[in-house]
DNA sequence: GCACTTTTTTGAACCAGATTCAATATCCGA
DNA sequence: TCGGATATTGAATCTGGTTCAAAAAAGTGC
C-alpha cells in the first residue's frame, strides 16, 4: 500500500531539512559554531533524531560535502560536454570549478576541513565513500577530455597516462584555490586578482604539456574573453 | 645576575619539552588522539603549566607547525642559493619541499589542519602571526628567483608581478602535495608514482610560462638525473 | 635565617558539547 | 481496539579542553 514508501520520503525529506537548516546555521554563525543539539532544535526535532541520520558530527559535515560536490559534479560535467575544443574544454573545467567555488563561498573551506585526517577518519566508512563516488564522474569526464586530445592529436602523452596528465591543471587548480581560502595568504603576498591569475597559470601548463593550439599568454584580452564565453555558454546556460 | 636568564632558558627549554614531546604523542597515536591532560602528563607536568605556553589546543598546533616549518625555510632558502641556473633553482625548490614532506610524514597533514578555519581561528593572533612569520623567507627566496631569471632574461614577465609568477609553479606543489595526503585518493585514480609525476608538471608549468632553459619534458632520465644532482647537490649537502 | 610578598605550579573542579539510551509515543497488522 | 514493533525524545552520560583556588617555590628586605 506504498506506506512503506511514503515513510521513506519523509526520512529522506528530513534528512534534507538537516542539511540545509545545518547548512544556513554554517553560513549565519560558521562551521566553527555548529553544535549537533542546536540544529537537531532547530529543525523541531531531539538530538537523538538527528543522530537516526548522521552516526556523528564528522558524518554530518561529510554528508554535507556530498550534496554539493554532486551539484559540483554537474556543472562540471556541463562542461566537459560543452562544444568546443577540446583545449577549450580542459580550461573550461577550471574556470567552473573555480566559479562554482565563488558562488558558494563555504564549500571549499568545508571541502578543506573534511579532507582533514581528524575530520575524515572519524567520518563512517559509508559517508566517505558516498563522497568519493561522487569524485567519479568528473575524474571521468576529465580523463575523457584528456584521451580525446591524445586521439585527436592536440596533445602527445608521452609516458604518461590520462590520469597522470589531468593531475597538472586539476592539482595546479586545487592548489591556488585552497591558498585562496587562507585568509590574507595571498592578500599578504600582494596578490590582488587570484581569480585572473589561477585562469593565466592553467593556460601555462596547458601550454607547457604541449596542448594545442597553444594560447597566447601575453593576450589578456583573449584570455578574459574566452573566460566570458564560457561563462556565458557554459555556466549560464539553460539546461 | 642573569637569573632571570636562566629561568627564561628554562621557560624556553620546557616549551621545546612540550613540543617535541607533542610530536611524538602525535607519530605514536595520531593528531586525532592527542589530548593536552595526557601531554602534560607525559612531560611531568600539570595540565595548568601547559597551558601556561600555549592558550589553547590549537595554539599548541600552531606552535607546531610553526616550529617545523622554520626548518623548511632553511631547507627552502639553501636550494635558492644553490649555485645553478633561476630554471634549475626554481625546479629544486620543488624538490627540496617535496622531500621535506616526504621526510616529515606528519607535517603536510598538520599543515593542513592547522590552515583549517576551524583551528586557524582558534589559534591566538600570536601564533599565528608567528607562523606567517615563517612564511616570509621562503616567499622572498621564490620572489628573487623570479625577479633574477627576468633580469636575466631567461623569463619575460609579462603584465605579471614575481609574486604572481611564482604562484604557478608554488600552486601546482602545493596542490599535488595536499592530494597526496587525502589517504587514497590518488591511488584510487591508478596514479602510480606521484612524485615523479610532481616533478614532470612543475617542469610543464615553468616550460609554459617560457621559463629558459626550456626542458625536455619527454626525456626521463634527464629528469631522473636532475632531482638526483638536487638530493645530492642540496639536500645532502654538508652545511 | 626569618617573615613576608610575588610568582609558579598543581590538579581537581568546571564546562561545553557530542553522544547515548531508558522512557515514551507512534504506528501497524490482526 | 489490542499488543508488539518501531521511532522519537531529551535528560543523563561521557569526554576532554580549560580554569582557578590552594599549595609550593622563589624572591626580597632585614
Amino acid at each position: 500500500m506504498g506506506t512503506r514508501e511514503r515513510k521513506q520520503r519523509e526520512v529522506q525529506a528530513r534528512e534534507e531539512l538537516f542539511l540545509s537548516t545545518a547548512r544556513r546555521l554554517i553560513r549565519e554563525e560558521g562551521l566553527l559554531t555548529l553544535q549537533m543539539a542546536r540544529l537537531a532544535r532547530a529543525c523541531d526535532y531531539a538530538t537523538g533524531t538527528l543522530y537516526q541520520h548522521f552516526a556523528s558530527k564528522e558524518d554530518l559535515l561529510v554528508a554535507l560535502a556530498t550534496q554539493r560536490m554532486r551539484e559540483h559534479a554537474e556543472q562540471f560535467c556541463r562542461a566537459a560536454s560543452w562544444q568546443a575544443g577540446t583545449r577549450d574544454r580542459m580550461f573550461a573545467l577550471s574556470v567552473v570549478d573555480h566559479a562554482f567555488n565563488r558562488q558558494h563561498p563555504g564549500f571549499a573551506r568545508l571541502l578543506q576541513y573534511v579532507f582533514t585526517e581528524v575530520v575524515w577518519e572519524s567520518a563512517s566508512p559509508d559517508r566517505r565513500q558516498a563522497l568519493q563516488v561522487e569524485l567519479e564522474a568528473p575524474a571521468a569526464a576529465v580523463t575523457g577530455i584528456v584521451s580525446q586530445a591524445i586521439a585527436d592529436g592536440e596533445l602527445v602523452s608521452g609516458r604518461l597516462t590520462p590520469q597522470e596528465l589531468m593531475l597538472g591543471p586539476w592539482g595546479l587548480s586545487a592548489g591556488i584555490q585552497s591558498m585562496q581560502q587562507t585568509r590574507g595568504m595571498l592578500a599578504g603576498l600582494g596578490i590582488e586578482d587570484p581569480t585572473r591569475l589561477l585562469h593565466h597559470h592553467v593556460q601555462a601548463v596547458l601550454n607547457g604539456l604541449g596542448w594545442q593550439p597553444l594560447f597566447d599568454l601575453d593576450d589578456g584580452t583573449a584570455l578574459d574573453g574566452l573566460v566570458a564565453r564560457i561563462e556565458r555558454e557554459v555556466i549560464h546556460a539553460e539546461s
